[in-house]
DNA sequence: TTGTATGCGTTATCAA
DNA sequence: TTGATAACGCATACAA
C-alpha cells in the first residue's frame, strides 16, 4: 500500500541501497543522487517505515515509561504530567519516542515490562519511581538492558544509572530553616515508606534535628497515603498529642494541601498557629492557602535529564553508570513563620 | 542474541511456521505438537518478537496518543494523569500497548503524528484535545487512519469517531441547579475559547439562562487560562461590576481553585457571599476549601471507551463511525448555597 | 559512488 | 496436521 524504499528507487533510477543511504545521508553518495532520491522522495510523499527500518537495525528509537500502579494515589500526582513534559522534550530532542506501560497490580506492570522488553519494543527503559525489592528493576539489572530510574535506588546504587533530587539534603534543610525560625517541635508528616523518596527525606528531617541537638520524638513521625483522609488521620493524631508540633515537615504538596484542609476544620491557622513546609512545588502549591512554602525539585529537569542519560547510554552501551543530580531550591510563601512565644501575656 | 522462533522450532524438532501457529494457537495444530513446541519455549525463555511480527503481520498493536501542547496549562490538568489511567486499561485489556508523542508547538505535535502514522508505528490514534481548525485531525481524517477523538469534533461530527460527555447538558443542569437556589446573577468564567468544551460548556450555561428568562449579561462572561493569574484578573473584574454576579460557573476545578483564592483574598466568602460550581471533579475539587460543588465527568471512563471503541475501530475498519457520550453527574459539596437576600436588616 | 544480495524475526500461502 | 518458502520494508556487507 504505502510507498516503499523500492517504489522511490524505481522513480529515482537507482537501486534501494542507495535510497537507504540517503535516508541515512550517507556521505559517500553524491549529492547529485541525493538530490535526485530526494525529489523523487517528495513527490511520491514517501515516509520511512520504523518498524522496517527497526527490525533491519536491530533498534527502535524508542523507550519505555514505567509508571508506579495506576491505583496509586501518587499517579494522581500533578507530578506525572510534568516529568512526562521533561521526559517528552528529552526525548523528543533525540528523535526517540515515548512507549508507555501501566498496570494495576505490581504483576501486571512487571509482565508489561517483560513483554515490553523481551518483545524489543523499545531501546531502554526509564522507571518512573523508585521503591524497595522491586521485582522489575531486578529484572532490568540482570538481562542488563538499559534503563534509568528517577529516584534513588534502594540498592545496588552504585551500579544503576539514576536521576534525582538530593532529597537527604533537601530535607535538612528544610529542617533547619523551620529551626532557623525558632521551631523546636517539629514534625514530619510523609508517605509511603516504601518509596525511596519518603525515606530520605525523613533521614534528612532526623539529621538537621539531630545537628541541632533537638531531641527526635517518636510520635511526630507519622506516614500515610498521599491521600486526603490519611491527611486527616495524621493531623488530628499530632495536634492531639499533649506537647503538639509547631511546624510540620511535609513530604508532598498534595498531601500538605490535605493538612491545611483538616488545620482548618480545626481552626488551627496556618502559619499563625503551625508553619507547614512541603516538597515538589507544583502548581498547586501557589494555589493553595496559604500558598505554600514548598522545595522546588524541577520535576521538568528530572524528566528531561532521565529522558537524556537513557539515550546516552543507549547510544554508548560500555560507559559507567552515572547519577545526576537535580538541584532544588526552596520557594518561601507564606505557610511558614516564627513559632509563637509561649502565653506572650504573661510576661510584661 | 535473542532467542528466536528458529530455535524454538530446532529444539522443539519442527519447522518454524509450526512454531508460528502454536503461538497463534492455531487450532489445526496437534495438541501433541503444541505441547512439544510450548516446552521448547519455556526452556529457551522465548518471547515473540513485537517487531518482527508487526513487520509481518502489518498491525502493530499499538495505539497513538496525541497530547495538547506540552507547554500549554492544561497539560499540568490532573485530567491528565486520569485519562491515562483509563486509556490505560482499556488498552490493556486488548493486549494493546501506548506510544506517545507530544510537542511544544502544534507544528511539532502535528510532525511528530505525521512520523507516527507515516511510519507506520501505530495502528491508531486518540487525540486528547478537541479544538477549532485541528491540522491533526484533518490530516487523520483525510488519509482515513482510524482514530478517535476525546471530547466533541469541532466540525464532521457525523463522520468522527468521539467520546465525550454532554458538556452542554452538564453546563445547563449546573445553572439550571444554580437557578433553582435562588440565583439570577450567574456568571461564567470558562478557559480557551478554542477548544470545543468551553464552547459547549459555554452554550448550555446560556441556555439555560434563556430558558429561566434571565436576560445575559456580556460582562457575566470571562474567558481565561486555567491559570492561576488569569483566574485572578477574571474575578476582580467581576467582583467589581456594579451589579456583581452572586454565583460562578467555572468550566474547570483548577481554575476554579483559582478563584476561590482570589475571592478569598477579596475577603469574599464562599458560599455564603457567592456560590461556585465547577466542572471535571478531580481529586482537588475535595481537597479544596471549601470543598467544591463540581462535575463529576467520569474522567477514567473518558480514557477506557476511548481506548476501546479505537481499537474495535482498528479491528473493524468498515463499521460505521460512533458517538460515545459519557455519563455525568453533578457531586454536591459546599461551594454553593441560596444567594442573601439583598439588605436583610432593612426589613423587619 | 552505486548496486547486489542477504538478513532481521515473524506471518502467511502453498504444497505435501 | 505440518513443512518450505515467500513476503514485510529496510539496512548493510560485499562487490563492482
Amino acid at each position: 500500500m504505502a510507498v516503499t524504499i523500492k517504489d522511490v528507487a524505481k522513480m529515482a533510477k537507482v537501486a534501494p541501497s542507495t535510497v537507504s543511504r540517503v535516508i541515512a545521508n550517507n556521505p559517500r553518495i553524491s549529492e547529485k543522487t541525493k538530490q535526485k532520491v530526494r525529489e523523487a522522495m517528495e513527490q511520491l510523499g514517501y515516509h520511512p517505515n520504523f518498524i522496517a527500518r527497526s527490525l533491519a537495525s536491530q533498534s527502535t528509537r524508542a523507550i519505555g515509561l514505567i509508571m508506579p500502579s495506576s491505583t496509586d494515589v501518587v499517579f494522581q500526582n500533578p507530578f506525572f504530567p510534568t516529568v512526562l513534559r521533561g521526559l517528552s522534550e528529552g526525548a523528543h530532542e533525540r528523535h526517540y519516542a515515548l512507549h508507555m506501560t501501566t498496570g494495576k497490580t505490581d504483576d501486571e506492570i512487571y509482565e508489561g515490562v517483560v513483554q515490553m522488553v523481551q518483545g524489543g519494543r523499545v531501546d531502554g527503559v526509564i522507571l518512573l519511581y523508585s521503591k524497595v525489592e522491586d521485582k522489575v528493576l531486578a529484572f532490568l539489572k540482570d538481562r542488563d538492558f538499559p534503563f534509568v530510574v528517577i529516584g534513588k535506588p534502594f540498592s545496588d546504587e552504585e551500579e544503576i544509572t539514576y536521576v534525582d533530587n538530593n532529597n537527604f539534603r533537601a530535607a535538612k534543610e528544610v529542617t533547619e530553616y523551620l529551626i532557623k525560625l525558632g521551631h523546636e517541635q517539629i514534625a514530619f508528616v510523609g508517605g509511603n515508606l516504601n518509596l525511596t523518596v519518603t525515606v530520605e527525606r525523613l533521614l534528612g528531617y532526623e539529621k538537621a534535628l539531630r545537628d541541632s541537638g533537638i531531641q527526635l520524638v517518636n510520635e511526630y513521625i507519622v506516614h500515610e497515603e498521599f491521600l486526603k483522609e490519611g491527611g486527616q488521620e495524621a493531623v488530628r493524631g499530632l495536634i492531639s498529642l499533649k506537647k503538639p508540633p509547631t511546624a510540620l515537615v511535609v513530604a508532598d504538596d498534595l498531601m500538605a494541601l490535605g493538612v491545611l484542609n483538616t488545620l482548618d476544620e480545626m481552626g488551627i491557622r496556618v502559619p499563625e498557629d503551625i508553619s507547614i513546609i512541603s516538597f515538589n512545588n507544583v502548581l498547586l502549591a501557589e494555589m493553595s492557602r496559604p500558598p505554600l512554602t514548598s522545595v522546588d525539585i524541577n520535576i521538568f529537569d528530572l524528566g528531561f535529564e532521565s529522558a537524556r542519560s537513557l539515550i546516552y547510554r543507549i547510544e554508548n552501551p560500555r560507559e559507567p553508570v552515572k547519577r545526576i543530580i537535580i538541584p532544588h531550591k526552596i520557594v518561601k510563601r507564606c505557610s511558614c513563620s516564627s513559632p509563637k512565644t509561649e502565653e506572650p501575656q504573661i510576661l510584661s
